[in-house]
DNA sequence: CTGAAAGCGCTTACAG
DNA sequence: CTGAAAGCGCTTACAG
C-alpha cells in the first residue's frame, strides 16, 4: 500500500470514529483480551490487594479485567464458570470451596486456568500456592521464643486449605515443645469470628497466655473482644494473626503477624496464565509456592520494654512506606520487625 | 414443542455440556450483559468500597464487570472507551481528569454512561454526585464550635471537581466568622501529600489550632507527621479529614471525618444505568446528589473530657459494626458522634 | 497489491 | 411446529 493511501484511510478511520467491534472481532480471532477474575469478593483489603496484583499484570500484557465476586455461592460461581466461553481468554481463580471437578464441568475443556486456592487438586491448571505452612510454624516459633506455652488457634474455615495448612503448622510447631499447650476455637476467617472466639479463650483455664488467629480479620476481632473485656494487649495475652493486611498495621496494638505476598500472589498468577496464553498449551508448569515473612509488631510483646530502641522514622505515601521504615528485616530467616506501628 | 423433546434436548446440552459462545451471541443480540468501570485505580480503601456497591447493584441485575483502572494515564483511559464498542453495554465512569469530549470522542455515541465525577459537564449521561460542599461547611462548622479559629485547609489536586468544591466549602463557612484564619496547603490525595503539608503547617506563624485535610488518605499522612514532629492530636492541635475510609476509625486518634457513602454512590450509579439500559434512552435524568455525615471521633479534640460518657460496646463483623455501635446519630444534622474509636 | 468470498456461532424472521 | 436462510461485523485465505 502506498504511504499516502494509508494516511487517508488512517485519517478517515480518525473522522468517522471508528473502532472495531469487539464481539465481532472476537468471534473471528477467538481472542477476548480479557481475563476472569473468580473471587469470593470484590472488596476487602485482601481481595482488593489482591486485584492490584492483577491488574498490575494484566494491564502490562494488554489485558481487561472481567471480575466477578462470588459471594461464596456455588451455583454463582458455577454460573461465571458457564459464562466463560466466547466471553474471555482464561481465568484466575480463588474459589476454595469449589470442587476441582465443578471446574472441569463447566468450563471447556482445556481451558486456561490458574487456581489461587491452596488444594491444587486440578492437573491440568496451573497453581499459586503461600507457604501457609512454613509462615504458621514461624510463628508458633516466635511466640514459644517470647515464652509462650499455652497458645490457642482460632481456624478457618473447614474446607479452606490455606486454613487447615496454617493449622498444621500450628500443630506441627506446637507438638516440638512438650511443655507446650496447643489448643484449638472454630472460626471462618471473619471478624466476627475471633470476636466470638475471644470469650471461650478467656473462660478456659489455665487461660492461654497467646491466640494465633488465623488470618487477622479474626485476629482483629479478638483485639476488639479482649479491649471491651477489659484484658490487655499484648502485656496480659498476645494476640497475633496471619496475612498482613494494611489494618494491622494501623490498629492499638499493631498486630504481629505473617505477610502474605498478596499483590505478588496476583501478579504472579497473571503472568503464568499470560504465558500460557501466548505459549501453545503445553504443561501447566509446576505449582509454585511463594514465601512468608514473619513481621513483629506490638500485640505479641516482643517490643516490650525495648522502647529505648525504637527509633521512628515513618516516611509517607503508602507505597514505599515498607521500604522506608527502619525495620529490622532480617531476610535470612524471614523476619521483619516493624516497630514504626507502635503506639 | 413436546415436552418430552424438550428434555431429550435440556439432557443433550447437558451432556455435551453446550454452553452458548459469548462473543456469536452478543454479535448478534448487541448485548453483552457487562458493564464497564473506569477507576483511577483499582484498589485501595476508597475504590475497594466503591466497586463493592457496583457489583452489588450489578449482580442483581445480572450483569458482569469489566473494570480497568486507568491510573490517571489519559491514553489509557481513551484507549480504554475505544475498546467498549461491542463488548459491553454501559459505563460507569470516575475519571475527574478527563474532559467531557473525550467521551464523545471515543465512545459510540448515545453510548449509555453513568458519570461519578462531580463536574456533570456532559449533559447526554446521567451523574451522581456527593455533597461536597456541605460535608465540608459542616465540618469547619464543628470546628469552630470546638473554639477553632486558625484553621490550614490541605487541598486535593487542583483539576478534581470533588476536591475544589470541598475547598469551596471550606472557604465559605470560614468567612462567616470574621475572627477566623483560613490558610491553604497545596495537596493531591495522596498519604504523602499530607504528610508534606504538616511540616508548612507547623512552621507557620501563628501556628493554625486544626488541620481539615481534603481527603482521610491525607489526613492520615498529617497524622504520621505530627507524630513524627512529637505534636499530640488532638491536645495540640486538630486534625480532620474527608471520607470516612475504613483505616480511619483504626488509627490513634480515629479520625473526624466528613463520611462519603461509598458503596452507595457505586450502588446508585449501577442501578441509574441499568435502567437507562431497560428504558429505551430518553433523558439521562436529573443529576443525583448524596448526603454525607459529620462522623466526630477522637482527633478533634470534641471527646476528649468526656470519657465517662463512653459506653463501648462494639459489636463484632465488619458488615454491621457501624450499625451496632454505640453511636449518637443525629440524622437530622447528618451528625455522628463515634465513640468506640476512642482509646 | 486489491477486491470479493467464506465463515466465526449465534438469533431472528420467514417459508414450509 | 419445524427447518433453512439471512445476517450481526469482523478477519483470513484466495482469486484476480
Amino acid at each position: 500500500v502506498r504511504e499516502e493511501t494509508r494516511r487517508r484511510i488512517r485519517r478517515a478511520i480518525h473522522r468517522l470514529r471508528y473502532v472495531p467491534h469487539g464481539a465481532a472481532k472476537s468471534l473471528i480471532t477467538r481472542k477476548t483480551h480479557t481475563l476472569a477474575v473468580l473471587l469470593p469478593d470484590l472488596y476487602g483489603e485482601f481481595f482488593s490487594e489482591l486485584i492490584r496484583g492483577i491488574d498490575l499484570a494484566a494491564r502490562k500484557g494488554g489485558y481487561h479485567l472481567l471480575v466477578s465476586g462470588s459471594h461464596g455461592s456455588r451455583s454463582e460461581m458455577e454460573a461465571m464458570l458457564r459464562a466463560i466461553r466466547g466471553r474471555v481468554d482464561g481465568l484466575i481463580a480463588l474459589a476454595p470451596d469449589l470442587p476441582a471437578r465443578a471446574f472441569d464441568e463447566n468450563l471447556p475443556q482445556g481451558f486456561p486456568v490458574v487456581l489461587l486456592n491452596g488444594g491444587g487438586r486440578r492437573a491440568a491448571s496451573s497453581s499459586i500456592r503461600v507457604d501457609n505452612y512454613g509462615g504458621a510454624f514461624s510463628m508458633v516459633r516466635h511466640l514459644m521464643r517470647l515464652g509462650h506455652r499455652a497458645v490457642t488457634f482460632v481456624t478457618g474455615p473447614p474446607s479452606n486449605h490455606d486454613a487447615s495448612e496454617r493449622r498444621r503448622g500450628f500443630r506441627d510447631a506446637m507438638r516440638r515443645k512438650p511443655a507446650a499447650t496447643a489448643r484449638e476455637v472454630p472460626g471462618d476467617f471473619r471478624e466476627e469470628a475471633g470476636y466470638r472466639a475471644a470469650s471461650r479463650i478467656l473462660k478456659a483455664r489455665p487461660r492461654s497466655t497467646a491466640v494465633f488467629a488465623a488470618n487477622d480479620a479474626m485476629a482483629i476481632g479478638v483485639l476488639y473482644a479482649l479491649r471491651e473485656a477489659g484484658v490487655r494487649v499484648p502485656e496480659e495475652i498476645a494476640v497475633v494473626g496471619f496475612d498482613d493486611i494494611p489494618t494491622s498495621r494501623f490498629i492499638t496494638p499493631a498486630l504481629t503477624t505473617v505477610r502474605v505476598p498478596i499483590a505478588e500472589l496476583g501478579t504472579r498468577a497473571t503472568a503464568r496464565l499470560l504465558h500460557a496464553l501466548r505459549g501453545s498449551g503445553g504443561s501447566p508448569g509446576r505449582p509454585e509456592t511463594l514465601r512468608t515473612t514473619l513481621v513483629v509488631r506490638a500485640s505479641c510483646g516482643y517490643l516490650q520494654g525495648r522502647a529505648s530502641a525504637r527509633s521512628i522514622s515513618v516516611a509517607a505515601g503508602s507505597q514505599d512506606r515498607s521500604q522506608s521504615m527502619s525495620d529490622v528485616d532480617d531476610s535470612a530467616s524471614g523476619i521483619l520487625i516493624d516497630s514504626t506501628s507502635e503506639f
